[in-house]
RNA sequence: GCGUCUGUAGCUCAGGGGAUAGAGCAGUGGCCUCCGACGCCAUGUGCGCAGGUUCGAUUCCUGUCAGGCGUACCA
C-alpha cells in the first residue's frame, strides 16, 4: 500500500472541506479556486506536508496569502485523520505533520506485505514490451550494450513491479548489409589464411587461435600483405571465426564462388555470435522473453508487404529508381528512401514492419526501446510510417540513452570496432562484479552522458555505492543474528508508536515512499530513481544504526520496535535489490 | 546550417514554479572498553549568459554561448 499517496488523497479532502467551510463562514468570497499543490518539503521542520493552497488562491480571493492560511487552518478537521497538527509558515504555506500512528502502519504493513511490498497498480497490467540491446550479431557487445542492457533490464523490472505486464527483447539484426559485411569480411579473413603469407602465419601459431589472430590483425594494419577495404569488420573476432572454419573444413571454401564462400562462412559463424549474445547477457542476468529475429520479417514477405501497405496510404513516391516516403507529411524534416533503386529495402522498412508487428499484431498496448542517441534521428521516422499506417506513435516510447564516456587513467578511451582496443561487454565483466555494473549503469539516468572511470570501476572498492547498500542490507542481517544469539526473539509485533526519534522517523518516510518512487519510476522510465532510492535507504539507516542502539535500548518494549524496523528496512532493501536484481549479501 | 540532448560544488552527478539548492568522491577535523568504522558527525563565496512570464524562476518561455549526438539509396 502507497501511503504516501493515501495521506495525501486525504489531506487534499480535507483542505478542500475547510475551504468550503471557510467560504461558507463568509471568511472568503465564493470564487473558484486554482489548482493547489500538495507536496513533501524538502524541509522536515515544515512538516511532512505543505500546501501552496493560500498562496495560489490569493489572487482570486483578493486577499493576503497568510490571511487565507490562516482561516484554513483554523477550520480544518484533523479529527480522525492521518494528520495531527497543521501550522501556518513562510508566505503562506500550511504545513501538515502526520500522525504517529501513520508511522506505525507504515512499519506494519512492510511486514506484511514482504516480498510485496513496493508493488503497485499504476500500470493496471497494460502489456508493455521493452526492447533493449538489440546488438549487432556481427561482434561482441561493447560498453554501450552493457549501459542498455542494466538500464533495460532495470526498467523492465520496475514496469513489473508498477503493475505492467512487461516483456522483454532482443531483436536480432540477422539480416541486411551489416551481415553482407560480415560475410565479406569472414571471406576475406578466410582467403588471408589460405593465401601462403597465411599459411606462413598459421604455422608460425601452431594451434594457437588467440596469436594466431593478434598475428594477422598487426599484419594488415601495415597494409603490406593484407591491406584491408574500407567496409569490413576488423576484429579479431572475424578473424577467429575464420580461423576456426578453416581449422575444421581447411580448403574447402578457396575455390568456390565468393557468394557461396560467404554464405557458408556465416551460416557458421553466425549462429555462434547469437548463441554468445545469450550467454554473455545471462551472465549479465539479463534473460529474455523474446529474441525476435529480423529474418523473420523478409522470410515471411512481412518487410516487402509494409512497403506496399506504405504505398497504399498514398504518402510515398518514387524518384531516381528508389522508393521514397515522404515523411515531410509527418512533419519530419527530410523524406527518406524505403528502397533503393537496386530494389533491397533500407534498414527502415523491416523495423517499421517489426514495430508493426509489436503493437498490431502482437497487441501490446506500449513499446518502449531503449536506443543509444546516435539514433534519435531515427526515431520521428519510425513514428511518421507507423501514423501512416494508423498506428498510434505515441505507443511507441524511446529512451534514449547518451553515450558512455570511458577514461581510464584521467583520459577519455576512444570507441573503436576493433576489439583489439574497445572494451567489450564480457571484459567489462570480468574485470567488475555484476552486481557493480548494474548498480553502476543505472546511477544515471539514460538521457546524461557520463563518465564510465574503468580505474575506479575495477576498484572493487567502497568507492562504488553498490557496497555502501549492501552494506546496510548485510549489517542488519548481522544485528539481527546478534541479538538472536543472544536468546532475545524476534517479536511477532511491537509498539511502534516508540519510534519517535528524527532518525526514526525519517527512516519510515523514506520505507513509505518506495511506491511512489516505483511509479515515478516507471512513469519517467528511468530506473536510476531506483539505485536513488536504495543509496538513501541505506544511508538513513546507517544514522539510525549510529544513534540508536537497538540491543541497548532504553526498554525491552523499544528494543523490540526497534527490531522489527530493521526488519522492515531490510525487507525494503532486498525488494529494491531485487527490482535491479542485485545480490543480497548476508554477510560481506 | 538544421534537428536533438546536456550545461548545478574542485570532480562525478541528483533535484526542481516556492520557504536555507542536495549527495558521493577528493580535502580538513572529530567518533570504536558499546549491535560489523565497508559506518557516523562537522566543515562549502555552485544552478553557462541575457531577457521574458509569475506574488515568487535555478526550475517554464525566448534568445545566446559551450559540448555530445544526428542530419546517407550505412544500421
Amino acid at each position: 500500500m502507497d501511503f504516501i499517496q493515501k495521506a495525501s488523497l486525504q489531506l487534499r479532502t480535507l483542505i478542500i472541506e475547510a475551504l468550503g467551510a471557510v467560504t461558507a463562514d463568509g471568511g472568503v468570497p465564493a470564487v473558484p479556486v486554482p489548482d493547489f499543490a500538495v507536496e513533501i518539503p524538502a524541509d522536515k521542520s515544515h512538516g511532512d506536508f505543505a500546501t501552496n493552497v493560500a498562496m495560489v488562491s490569493a489572487r482570486a480571493f483578493r486577499m493576503p496569502p497568510r490571511k487565507i492560511a490562516d482561516l484554513i487552518c483554523g477550520r480544518i478537521d484533523l479529527g480522525d485523520s492521518l494528520f495531527e497538527r497543521c501550522e501556518v509558515a513562510g508566505a503562506g504555506f500550511i504545513n501538515f505533520f502526520l500522525s504517529r500512528k501513520w508511522f506505525s502502519d507504515v512499519v506494519r504493513n512492510v511486514l506484511d506485505e514482504k516480498d510485496g511490498y513496493g508493488k503497485t497498480d499504476y500500470g493496471k497490467g497494460k502489456r508493455i514490451l521493452v526492447e533493449f540491446v538489440s546488438a549487432n550479431p556481427t561482434g561482441p557487445m561493447h560498453i554501450g550494450n552493457a549501459r542498455g542492457g542494466a538500464i533495460g533490464d532495470c526498467l523492465a523490472s520496475v514496469l513489473q513491479w508498477a503493475g505492467y505486464h512487461a516483456e522483454r527483447e532482443f531483436y536480432v539484426n540477422d539480416a541486411g548489409n551489416q551481415i553482407e559485411k560480415f560475410g565479406k569480411s569472414l571471406s576475406l579473413r578466410y582467403m588471408q589464411l589460405c593465401s601462403e603469407k597465411g599459411q606462413q602465419t598459421i604455422y608460425n601459431c601452431m594451434s594457437d587461435t588467440e596469436k594466431l589472430c593478434s598475428e594477422i590483425y598487426s599484419q594488415s594494419g601495415e597494409g603490406e600483405a593484407f591491406e584491408m577495404p574500407e567496409d569490413v569488420y576488423l576484429g579479431t573476432d572475424i578473424i577467429e571465426h575464420s580461423a576456426n572454419y578453416y581449422k575444421k573444413h581447411l580448403f574447402e571454401l578457396e575455390n568456390v564462388s565468393e557468394e557461396e564462400r560467404r554464405k557458408a562462412l556465416v551460416s557458421y559463424a553466425l549462429p555462434l555470435n547469437i548463441e554468445g549474445l545469450e550467454r554473455d547477457l545471462k551472465k549479465y542476468r539479463i534473460v529474455y522473453d523474446n529474441w525476435f529475429r529480423e529474418s523473420r520479417l523478409h522470410e515471411s514477405g512481412e518487410t516487402m508487404r509494409i512497403v506496399d501497405k506504405l504505398r497504399e496510404t498514398g504518402h510515398t513516391y518514387e524518384q531516381d529508381g528508389a522508393v521514397w516516403f515522404r515523411a515531410t507529411d509527418f512533419g519530419v524534416d527530410k523524406d527518406f528512401v524505403l528502397v533503393r533503386a537496386n530494389g533491397i529495402p533500407t534498414y527502415v522498412v523491416p523495423d517499421i514492419a517489426y514495430h508493426y508487428d509489436k503493437l498490431v499484431t502482437r497487441k501490446f498496448d506500449k513499446a518502449v526501446n531503449v536506443l543509444g542517441a546516435d539514433h534519435h534521428g531515427y526515431v520521428p521516422r519510425l513514428k511518421s510510417a507507423l501514423t501512416a499506417l494508423g498506428v498510434d506513435a505515441d505507443k511507441l516510447d524511446v529512451v534514449l540513452m547518451q553515450m558512455v564516456r570511458l577514461v581510464r587513467n584521467g583520459e577519455v578511451v576512444k570507441l573503436s570496432k576493433r576489439s583489439g582496443k574497445a572494451i567489450t561487454l564480457v571484459t567489462l565483466l570480468d574485470e567488475i562484479p555484476i552486481d557493480a555494473a548494474r548498480f553502476y549503469f543505472n546511477l544515471r539516468e539514460a538521457n546524461s552522458q557520463f563518465e564510465f572511470d574503468l580505474d575506479l570501476a575495477v576498484e572493487k572498492s567502497s568507492q562504488n555505492p553498490v557496497y555502501y547498500v549492501q552494506y546496510a542490507h548485510a549489517r542488519i542481517c548481522s544485528l539481527i543474528a546478534n541479538i538472536e544469539s543472544e536468546g532475545i526473539k524476534i517479536p511477532e509485533s511491537a509498539d511502534f508508536d516508540l519510534l519517535g526519534t528524527p532518525q526514526e522517523t525519517e527512516l519510515i518516510r523514506h520505507i513509505a515512499s518506495l511506491p511512489k518512487e516505483i511509479n515515478l519510476s516507471a512513469k519517467t522510465y528511468d530506473p536510476a530513481k531506483i539505485t536513488k532510492y536504495a543509496i538513501d535507504l541505506a544511508t538513513l539507516f546507517h544514522r539510525f544504526y549510529d544513534s540508536c542502539s537497538v540491543k541497548n535500548a532504553e526498554t525491552p518494549e523499544i528494543r523490540n520496535a526497534r527490531l522489527l524496523l530493521c526488519v522492515a528496512v531490510r525487507q525494503t532493501l532486498r525488494n529494491v535489490l531485487s527490482i535491479l536484481n542485485i545480490d543480497r549479501p548476508e554477510k560481506m
